[in-house]
DNA sequence: ATAAGAATGATATGTTGTATCATGCGCCCG
DNA sequence: CGGGCGCATGATACAACATATCATTCTTAT
């Protein structure tokens, strides 16, 4: 990813930030940069550390933690429950519309890519659970696989 | 679940773990009851607090965690890692072979199925993550529902 | 009986996340 | 302009989840 758009990026971002009554402040965004340009998913304390390498003045985890959940909640992060890292959202990237977001994460490298399910699958999957008693309320799903780089490393 | 049940799911896991050179030591059968009997899966310090409470002499969290790791190696217990919690597998309760487990979670009281998905859609997904330039090692499924019981509560 | 290896205990520490109160900073309105 | 309100951040403490490591106890085979 190059500088124009990173840049591109962040001044959407804080578009979408403001539509909701919130600010894109400079640590929210240098976080949110940080998230784009990293290869891999990374931790909050992970984050920490980079920001703190990257920014000179270092930030405290408790407000990493606040940030993500900031960005989070605005749909410009995600977090990945199975390896309690964070990524950002794909689809401001690309310039998607908002779902719900699915990651193959690659058990070798840790490298997580967000995908779209479509909706069949996801609507068989919803009369699975229908069946068995339960409503379907989010579809965020992780899948555990090896990316196809590392699968050729490996062989 | 009544006594002879569980006497027959220990037993069988018995079996199972003299198989794989293991054993199922009163500790760790314990344990498996704990969680045999329990409506919802229970995080490795809740299960250090009901094996306190229900046998007398109480263990330490480390041997819970060991213990977990080895019910887990002998597909006897399953650990939900959006929840950071551990139930006891339906298939051996059922009398199935084992497979992927695909659980879902109540947002509410918490429980959690076990449930089978069809090849048809597993296949799907595969189909898809190989598209996406992964490969499926394993989907274990979580996903985030509401039970019925809850939904009628609710309403 | 005893030695080898498996299971468990005890202790320390690492990792992830939340609670709470204090401080800073921007922005609006008089 | 400046005083105060509200949002953002800092600092500190602690809770919850998990692993590392060494010591001790129990099992089992010879």
């Amino acid at each position: 990813m190059n500088k124009q758009q990173l840049s591109r990026i962040t001044s959407k971002a804080k578009d979408i930030c403001a539509r909701s009554g919130g600010r894109l402040t400079e640590k929210r965004q240098r976080v949110l940069e940080i998230l784009l340009l990293s290869d891999t998913p990374l931790s909050a304390y992970e984050l920490t550390d980079v920001y703190g390498r990257a920014c000179a003045e270092s930030m405290p985890t408790m407000s990493v933690y606040r940030i993500l959940k900031f960005l989070e909640d605005e749909h410009l992060v995600h977090k990945l429950n199975s390896t309690n890292k964070y990524v950002a959202c794909a689809r401001i990237v690309r310039g998607h519309a908002h779902e719900i977001p699915q990651f193959l994460i690659c058990g070798k490298c840790q490298s997580a890519k967000e995908i779209a399910i479509p909706t069949s699958i996801v609507d068989e999957l919803g009369k699975l659970v229908g069946k068995a008693g339960y409503t379907l309320m989010n579809s965020q799903l992780e899948l555990q696989c090896l990316c196809d780089q590392c699968s050729v490393g490996a062989s």
